[in-house]
DNA sequence: GCGTATGATTTTTG
DNA sequence: CAAAAATCATACGC
């Protein structure tokens, strides 16, 4: 819009090469400070070149990408924000060269004026020149600063995802869903997984990451809450091989205490028995030693009525109920087995009230 | 409004 | 460095 005169005062560095150290030197010597504010401040588009119309071009890069519609319309916001903060910075930097322009201007006049009746050495008006420039090159500064904590302020606002969180479509979390629970033997996705699996939901590879993470997390945390997901998606996956999977069970559970062999690790999740069979095969040999959770056949007889339940090969006692079982069934993880063998909750918990850290 | 679910980030850990 | 664990901040259903 406004082509800015560009006729500026650049030359202030040769004006005040060796001025002493009075008050504040903190001005022009030394900052980082001021580089980084201006390089962020040019970085961010609000000190650079003019962008074409402004909240027009918002509305263009809006329209401009197909899939994610709610996100870009989420950074119109923020760029629409962002074109009004860079409004008024350029106002307020107008302003200010302006107004230091007519300052110096004006004082030079006086003292051309007094130079009539007294002699004054250029130094001085050098010096005079000097400080005025300072002054306003403080106060440009200070604009400079306000502006960069706006930024930071709306970016914070609207870019930090953790904020404007958008849960993920009913069709995404089903994909992964179906991926977790058919392989919850080990819900680990290789890359090239992640990479499909975020090809399909319309996603990025670390929020698959993110997710996995989380979910596996919060299925070992209490594996009770996700019994009937996992039936669920168990379900959808094979129901044959979840009938003969829990005929197995139901043929063990009459006596075979310590035979924990029937579903485990998530055969009732395969898609055919070919796979169960290797499954199980890496499991007793190598990848996940020692998970055998023997006294588990109790519950299964308990749950049974839904289909051979859990029996993914974890810990099954719910960390915050019943801690203790009886049959000492150590609770150990799933995934990851080595996990503290004395991984009781400490039952201290509710009125404890034992952190009181008012740091700050 | 409140409690829970959930995605993301940060810290801890091996 | 990747995964776990802890934590944060919002979304969502009631």
């Amino acid at each position: 819009m406004q082509a800015t005169g560009t006729q500026h005062i650049h030359r202030r560095h040769s004006v005040h090469t060796c001025l002493s150290i009075r008050g504040a030197q903190e001005e022009d010597p030394p900052d980082p400070q001021l580089m980084r504010l201006d390089n962020m401040l040019l970085a961010e588009g609000v000190a650079g070149p003019e962008k074409g119309g402004g909240s027009a071009a918002a509305a263009a890069a809006a329209a401009a990408s197909g899939g994610a519609a709610d996100n870009s319309i989420e950074h119109s916001d923020y760029r629409a924000k962002l074109t009004q903060i860079r409004q008024i910075y350029h106002t307020e930097l107008e302003k200010y060269e302006q107004a230091c322009n007519e300052f110096t201007t004006h004082v030079m006049n006086l003292l051309r004026e007094q130079s009539r009746t007294r002699p004054i050495s250029p130094k001085e008006i050098e010096r005079m020149v000097g400080i005025i420039h300072r002054k306003f090159s403080s106060i440009q500064m200070q604009l400079k600063q306000s502006t960069c904590e706006a930024v930071m302020i709306l970016r914070s606002r609207f870019l930090d995802a953790r904020r404007k969180r958008r849960n993920f479509s009913k069709q995404a979390t089903e994909i992964l869903n179906e991926y977790f629970y058919s392989h919850l033997s080990n819900p680990y996705p290789s890359e090239e997984a992640k990479e499909e699996l975020a090809k399909k939901c319309s996603i990025t590879v670390s929020q698959v990451s993110n997710w996995f993470g989380n979910k596996r997390i919060r299925y070992k945390k209490n594996i009770g809450k996700f019994q009937e997901e996992a039936n669920l998606y168990a379900a959808k996956t094979a129901v044959n091989a979840a009938h003969a999977a829990a005929a197995a069970v139901q043929n063990s559970q009459a006596n075979s205490p310590t035979t924990p062999n029937s579903g485990s690790s998530g055969s009732f999740s395969l898609p055919n028995t070919g796979d169960m069979f290797l499954s199980m095969q890496s499991l007793n040999g190598d990848s996940y030693q020692g998970v055998q959770v023997g006294a588990n056949v109790q519950s299964q007889v308990d749950t049974l009525h839904h289909v051979i339940s859990q029996t993914a090969g974890y810990n099954d006692a719910l960390a915050g109920n019943t801690m203790y079982n009886p049959h000492g069934l150590n609770a150990n993880g799933g995934w990851q087995d080595a996990m503290t063998p004395s991984s009781v909750i400490s039952p201290t918990e509710g009125p404890g009230s034992a952190h009181s850290d008012t740091s700050n």
